[in-house]
RNA sequence: GGGCUGGUAGCUCAGUUGGCAGAGCAGCGGACUUUUAAUCCGAAGGUCGUGGGUUCGAGACCCACCCGGCCCA
């Protein structure tokens, strides 16, 4: 490869972007910049030619395209550049770039034109490239225990794996109406009967709600289930998805996230369920938690509460609004309530909890983990109870070729659910998730 | 859905008690043969988010709406 001190003067062909353009008269001075940085072109009407000199000055703009060539030297300032003896122009730009040194700030414009923030705004350039370095830190991890990676139904004919309002489309080949998933949980499982005793997926779930700092309705989730694992190998899991991404996207397991440091060394803080609500609420699940008594905590607590609400959706509310805000390094809060979740097993010593975990950051749910419900009855028992009227608009369908599925046998397995955008979003410090998403959707302008 | 806040030139932003619409950069014309946020001279650039209203006069005040941001539900 040429170097700049070489002698004789190696002969280069450079090509990138033309970022600032200094005309000078007789001499001018070009910024050039690609992927790999940025070197300076140096143009001269003796070098060039006085009409293709002229004609280069009347023609380029910052913005364009360009390929030179000529030796490479360094000038009085000992700045590399090329001295330019061949110029052309490989792509034109007709709009100019933001503008150079204020760069680009309305974030409606970065949002609605993505490529001109990235190309403006180094920070954010740079912020997409962590996201992509995160997520082959998390593809590594399981690649490494021997994970299979597998893709599953974007379309599905029943939604499920999760509480939430799908997006309907039709399926003109079938003659029906399908859903984009809210969750590819159901298709892992279905796997796992299979006989892949270890399977993932990183993939775009759907679900047809509101747009906030925290949620997107497209979103990016890793899902992961191991047969044979519970959910003590699921928490071992979490910790080291996350400390890899941590270190492959900052070079540390320590963020610093605004004021504070967040710290994802294992293992992280672990708390239950009930001593959660217990210390917020003063309810506790052990002596009184009917429904009458959520009511009452949640008025307490300055909660409207909609009289339609299941327990679960009170339970849902209390530690939304009180809970989980409060857990800013990384939290498991585990042993559930039972009807929290109907995809996952009982507690072996008391039935009205459920072995799963979420893990939270930032007061923001960022993952979510069983030990999967695999008995094919009480799944039916639990998916029926889910779908029925008291859960009102959070009922879910009862999926019949999934319990088909499971009635062949579905091993014992550890399941883990990990929310790539809200991962991303505590490692790079922001605190809208449209930060992290490429092309967020936004209204019409108009 | 509620509260707060923003929308003025291509970009970043000013605009005072209501009195001719501003700056820097970019762009355009000119000078300049080693600059690097080049410099200097000149000219130009506007549906002040949209629609109403108040007023002799509205970018500013009032009402409604559109599109964002932050916070709350």
């Amino acid at each position: 490869m040429a170097r700049v001190d070489d002698e004789p003067p190696p002969d280069v062909v450079v090509a990138g972007r033309l970022v600032g353009l200094r005309r000078m008269g007789g001499t001018s001075f070009a910024q050039l910049r690609d992927g790999s940085g940025e070197v300076q072109l140096f143009l001269n009407q003796q070098s060039l030619g006085q009409v293709a000199y002229r004609h280069a000055l009347e023609v380029l703009d910052v913005g364009d395209f360009v390929s030179a060539g000529g030796p490479l030297f360094r000038t009085r300032t000992a700045e590399p550049s090329v001295r330019v003896e061949r110029l052309q122009v490989a792509a034109k730009a007709l709009r100019p770039l933001p503008a150079k040194w204020h760069g680009l700030h309305d974030a409606e414009t970065r949002f609605r034109q993505r490529y001109l923030d990235i190309l403006a705004n180094d920070d954010v350039r740079r912020r997409f490239e962590a996201r992509t370095s995160i997520v082959s830190a998390l593809r590594r991890v399981l690649d490494d225990h021997g994970f299979l990676e597998v893709e599953t139904p974007t379309l599905q004919p029943v939604y499920g794996g999760g509480a939430a309002t799908p997006f309907v489309t039709t399926y003109a080949a079938l003659n029906r109406d399908y859903y984009l998933r809210i969750a590819d949980e159901l298709y892992l499982k279905r796997l796992l009967v299979a006989g892949y005793e270890r399977v993932y997926e990183i993939c775009k779930n759907f679900r047809n709600e509101g747009i906030d700092s925290s949620h997107c309705p497209e979103f990016t989730m890793l899902e992961c289930y191991q047969a044979f694992a519970d959910l003590g190998d699921m928490r071992e899991l979490a910790q080291q998805l996350v400390a890899a991404a941590a270190e492959a996207a900052c070079g540390t397991r320590q963020i610093q996230f605004d004021d504070r440091v967040l710290d994802f060394t294992p293992p992280w803080r672990r708390v239950t369920y009930r001593d959660a609500l217990l210390a917020s609420t003063r309810v506790d699940l052990e002596r009184d938690g009917s429904t009458s008594a959520l009511k009452d905590a949640a008025k307490a607590n300055e909660i409207p509460v909609d009289p339609s609400w299941s327990r679960a959706k009170l339970l849902d509310e209390l530690m939304k609004t009180l809970v989980e805000p409060t857990f800013v390094q990384p939290t498991f809060l585990e042993r559930y309530p039972t009807e929290t979740a109907p995809l996952a097993k009982r507690c072996p010593d008391d039935p009205r909890y459920i072995e799963r975990f979420e893990v939270f950051v930032n007061g923001m749910e960022m993952a979510n983990a069983y030990t999967e419900l695999n008995d094919p009855l009480e799944q039916r028992a639990r998916m029926e109870e889910q779908a029925s009227a008291r859960y009102g608009a959070d009922a879910t369908p009862v999926d019949e070729d999934f319990l088909l599925a499971l009635e062949h046998g579905m091993p014992p397995a550890g399941g883990l659910g990990l929310g790539v955008d809200r991962l991303v979003m505590a490692l790079a410090g922001v605190t809208n998730i449209r930060e992290v998403i490429l092309f967020p959707q936004l209204r019409d302008r108009s």
